[in-house]
DNA sequence: ATATAACATTAGATATAGTCTAAATTACTT
DNA sequence: AAGTAATTTAGACTATATCTAATGTTATAT
């Protein structure tokens, strides 16, 4: 977790390293716990108590249409995030919605028609299913 | 679009088939557009103008518990509905939004040491890019 | 047929997640 | 050091979805 290197990223992104976004950036990529945006809000004020939730939410989004952070929507919870490190996939989990991740591999794109017209940035896998600590208890909701 | 079959599967799930349900339900089978609840709504209500929003928003999450519907959440937009008919996979177009279905085929499982303790349901895959609507005119957002 | 219990619907209040505004501040460039 | 464009901020606001509790409906047992 070099500071420089967290620093470079950024910029290299054309986005300024302030103190508030450097602090979400270095949270996500110490934490492969794919935190909701609340979550980062809080975490990050525990460091450094001056900083708006609307500021959190900005910087998430920069990250994002930076490539640096990925979103990933969960059905009826907040949105998670992860910093783009190592590629991988999700899991998520059906009780609880909590994101985790499976190693990465390849997947074979569909038959090339089925495509037609579209561009095709990017291909995603999500496992749904129970999540360890969920799948002892099928119990309660 | 056999009435009694919607009516039947339904009831095969333990749900009533109450008009507003059968409406909901009607409606996704009749229709592959991967509506929003709030389109889905409105719809439903063109035809008995006397159907509540939180009718709605029971039905649909009564009918993805029973797992005749499938719920696709969209970063930073409204979530979207589609029956469960034939397998597919989902487009989500950056721009827009729209989520297209894309043909069914097997997706391999990741290495089995992978998924370690955790309950695997289902496994879906999704393609992000741009739609054949958005493709031409990379223009603004 | 009727009673009854379980299920479903409703309007509106409430909750949650996220965005916007406009003024003040800050990081980077020269 | 100064200029400038990007960033931050608090709080109002919007969008999406859920909850409440009263009312209505349907299925089942009698």
């Amino acid at each position: 977790m070099d500071a420089e290197a967290i620093k470079r990223s950024l910029e290299g992104s054309g986005l300024r390293c302030t103190p508030q976004r450097y602090a979400v950036m270095a949270f996500l990529m110490e934490n492969n716990s794919h935190p909701t945006a609340a979550e980062i809000f809080e975490a990050v004020n525990q460091v450094d108590p001056r900083s708006s939730r609307a500021t959190t939410y900005n910087n998430l989004r920069d990250l994002v249409k930076a490539g640096l952070v990925r979103e990933v929507a969960v059905e009826g919870r907040a949105a998670r995030f992860d910093a783009k490190g190592m590629r991988h996939h999700h899991f998520i989990c059906d009780r609880c919605g909590n994101v985790e991740d499976i190693e990465w591999y390849d997947v074979p794109r569909p038959a090339s028609g089925s495509l037609d017209k579209r561009i095709l940035r990017e291909c995603e896998v999500i496992f749904r299913g129970l999540c360890a600590k969920c799948a002892p208890r099928h119990a309660s909701r």
